[in-house]
DNA sequence: ATATTACCTAGCCATATGGCTAACCATCTT
DNA sequence: AAGATGGTTAGCCATATGGCTAGGTAATAT
């Protein structure tokens, strides 16, 4: 039962990982470059980046000794697609309430 | 420099929490109900509650002996636009990766 | 007046999270 | 060959999170 979103979520509520995600909308950087702009050690940053590919929210590959990471559509669509849902409902009940509330107005108003 | 999103995506993160969420979108419901169908002590759900409270995305009103709670729809809204710009930053620069390799492929075709 | 219902508080527990330092590869540079 | 660079592992620490039980309080129903 283990949902995408969760961890997907989760990845996406920390400043310092959504930080990298904008970062990584430019294009493919290496490690060091993402974690220069963050006042952590490396090894801290490193977590977030686990933390990250774990989402399944970005890739990574190594050549040599520098590590490229990438971001990856797909989950953030995914989110996107699940809030969008929501609101979508939300906003139909509303539309739902409203015409209610013209109908009893209707109503009312013959009533009188 | 807290953001809003930190909350709200944390919130939103937990399956129980998003169930909920997904409960709200059809209406307004008080704690109880909210509660029935989650297998997990009161006081737990509680606390889940207070988590979505506390994230901006949901009120709640007491009346008598029951609280109602229901769903507030900026915080969905902004999260979802925080999602929508990354996408679209991402995919325009795609796009320029495109029409970067079309040019390339235009350039070597003729070269040849 | 009593019992039931609906929620709330307090407090405990185990695990997860976000931070650190220290020490360690492995690959380039010089 | 030595040194510098880029990343990784291990392990510690404090706080947060998600779960529980036990024991309230206040409103309604009998």
């Amino acid at each position: 039962m283990a949902n995408h979103l969760d961890s997907f979520f989760a990845a996406v509520s920390d400043p310092t990982r959504r930080a990298v995600i904008e970062r990584l909308t430019q294009g493919p950087a290496p490690v060091s470059e993402l974690h220069a702009p963050h006042d952590i050690a490396l090894p801290t940053f490193l977590k977030h980046l686990k933390v990250l590919e774990a989402s399944g929210l970005v890739r990574s590959e190594k050549k040599g000794r520098v590590r490229t990471v990438h971001i990856e559509a797909a989950p953030l669509a995914e989110a996107e697609s699940w809030l969008n849902r929501q609101r979508r409902i939300w906003e139909a009940r509303l539309d739902r309430l409203g015409a209610l509330a013209e109908e009893i107005e209707r109503n009312t108003t013959d009533d009188q």
